[in-house]
DNA sequence: TAAGATTTGTTCGTATGTATA
DNA sequence: ATATACATACGAACAAATCTT
């Protein structure tokens, strides 16, 4: 899934793949996303990245990280 | 606070800022100083730049890091 | 009530690559 | 060539909130 001879950053690529798993409703509303555990076992990218891209998701709108609970994708609207 | 256009490098300066800052009493001993992110963000330098003056001030004893914890402004006499 | 597991959040430590002067 | 400075990316430890047993 991640390049690692990029034209983009590792970043930039799991920022993509993350986006369109949102926007694409494969991650749905209301529901947790993985964890950022799970996400960096998934990927192979260290902790510090996936908070990099999950950082700027949330700057987006697109999350919302709840500390204990999870990470949620709002419900439309809100 | 850093002079874009310097007599002395990035580095040399921040050393000096902090180290009054350290002097002065305004960072106190048993606190922790901002973290080096949040310096990064102060100074608006890199993280590497933070780091290199944060290990100058270390070896001149006037700050000890603690991984996970923050660096902190040791006790005097310590 | 207490203890443990899970999750997000934060911190320092380290390494590599790029660009510039 | 060397030093400066930036960005990226890795690892590890610590902390706090939440939930379950």
């Amino acid at each position: 899934m991640i390049d690692w001879e990029p034209d983009e950053t590792v970043w930039q690529q799991l920022y993509d793949i993350l986006r369109k798993r949102i926007e694409s409703g494969h991650y749905k509303p209301r529901m947790p996303i993985p964890s950022i555990t799970h996400l960096e076992q998934e990927f192979g990218v260290a902790r510090g990245t996936v908070r990099k891209v999950l950082g700027k998701l949330k700057d987006d709108g697109l999350l919302r990280a709840i500390p204990g609970k999870g990470t949620f994708v709002p419900p439309r609207g809100e």
